[in-house]
DNA sequence: GTCTATATGGAGATAGAC
DNA sequence: GTCTATCTCCATATAGAC
């Protein structure tokens, strides 16, 4: 299991200075010149390592992904067992969900903090998001889809897909700890109390998952009155005239 | 009201042209010469009208922001209005917090959608968020949390922050439209479909805050209990050894 | 307000010695 | 595996003509 324990060669502090770098200002607010001289090591060892800046990149991204995923899934597996011959709770299921990264972020060390910021911000890039995240981390989610399909049996399956779009936004902007809402909070809250997250973050969802059920299920009773019925009058609002143009 | 209604000039041109590049590819992705390329202008011009690329990113950002906080500030106090002498329900204090937005990146044109993608860049970027999102939008939320505060009246502080911290992260990765959530669901949903989100964040964000009141609730009458409550054996489970270190 | 021309620095990549 | 040296290209910024 040991090997030879001195300081981790090349490659290793390579990707971990990368991931810090990237993770604070993205792919292309850092070069590889930064990255090399925060690691201790010549600029051509990119080259030769990983082939080129982007390869470093999804490299980066790629080294904690499965670790992540074998540990989620082990969890999901745990709690299904538990719950037999039922199904798990809606908090049970986004806690299984959740818990690992949100444990690791706040306790894994800066290497895994910096990591769940670069989640956060690749999850969010229109030109990385999808490749990304979808190569590493889509069919866990499916599996975690499947088990809160089986918890909300009588839902249609947009809603779940919806309610886990609105789940995986709140937990990345999560992990991007930009301490906006501590100045927002008066410092009544912090961006960094991932203990706090995760004690709340499982109810909230599980109350919006619920919201969802019940809002499906009122519009297949009553199809018809169901335009008009949600958030009344502001519904259907015309906007004022428009800003700057939408050109 | 018309101006010269010809091309508009350099100086609305750079913005636009700005406002699309770093929606897509974010600050550091984009040179001056790509923006003013594509808005057929010459590069110096940047440094004439804004200063240097700094500046005119904050221009970008700021162009929007006040057309918008004004809409939702009237849709806020025309619900309070509607809902006297009571307080408006939650799904109608969301709505006017996030109708504008959505309606706008649905229906406003492509420089409103280059808008709200660049908005979901910043509010998830450590090095821009925290000023930015606080300087453009901060007065206006302040707001809204008032009124979320008055209609959760025995719900503590803490609780209401956290919930609109799931709520703009939620938001904003759906202004990022990366189209991830097309295939995971094999296209049973789509990012661009605003009008569905509208449907369903109001309700999903209202579930969510009556989950964090609830849960508050419960702990306020059996603090003892509490610790162990929540999410059942796996709350406090260990972690597995460590992967990559944390270095 | 707009463009030409240029100053100055840094980017990513790679051939080849050790 | 690691470093030296260098190639080629592009970045931001600005002085000054029109």
């Amino acid at each position: 299991m040991a090997r030879k324990s001195a300081s981790p060669p090349g490659r290793e502090r390579i990707l971990d200075a990368a991931e810090k770098l990237f993770a604070k200002r993205g792919f292309y607010g850092v070069s590889l010149r930064d990255i090399t001289q925060a690691a201790g090591v010549d600029v051509a060892l990119v080259g030769y390592h990983f082939g080129g800046k982007r390869a470093l990149f999804d490299a980066v991204f790629g080294r904690r992904a499965e670790v992540l995923n074998r540990e989620r899934l082990e969890l999901l597996n745990e709690i299904r067992l538990q719950a037999r011959p039922g199904t798990p709770s809606l908090e049970a299921i986004v806690h299984a969900f959740t818990y690992p990264l949100l444990e690791r972020s706040a306790r894994g060390g800066p290497g895994w903090k910096s990591y769940f910021a670069l989640v956060a911000y690749v999850n969010n890039s229109p030109e990385f998001g999808p490749a990304l995240m979808s190569q590493h981390f889509d069919s866990l989610v499916a599996r975690f889809i499947a088990v809160l399909r089986e918890a909300l049996p009588d839902v249609p399956p947009q809603e779940i897909y919806w309610g886990y779009h609105f789940l995986t936004g709140a937990l990345t902007l999560t992990f991007a700890e930009t301490g906006r809402i501590d100045k927002l909070s008066e410092s009544l809250i912090r961006a960094t109390d991932l203990d706090s997250v995760l004690e709340r973050l499982a109810p909230y969802v599980a109350g919006g998952f619920r919201a969802l059920a019940a809002r499906a299920a009122a519009k297949a009773s009553s199809p018809r009155a169901a335009r008009r019925r949600r958030p009344g009058k502001t519904a259907s609002r015309k906007l004022p005239a428009p800003g700057p143009q939408g050109s």
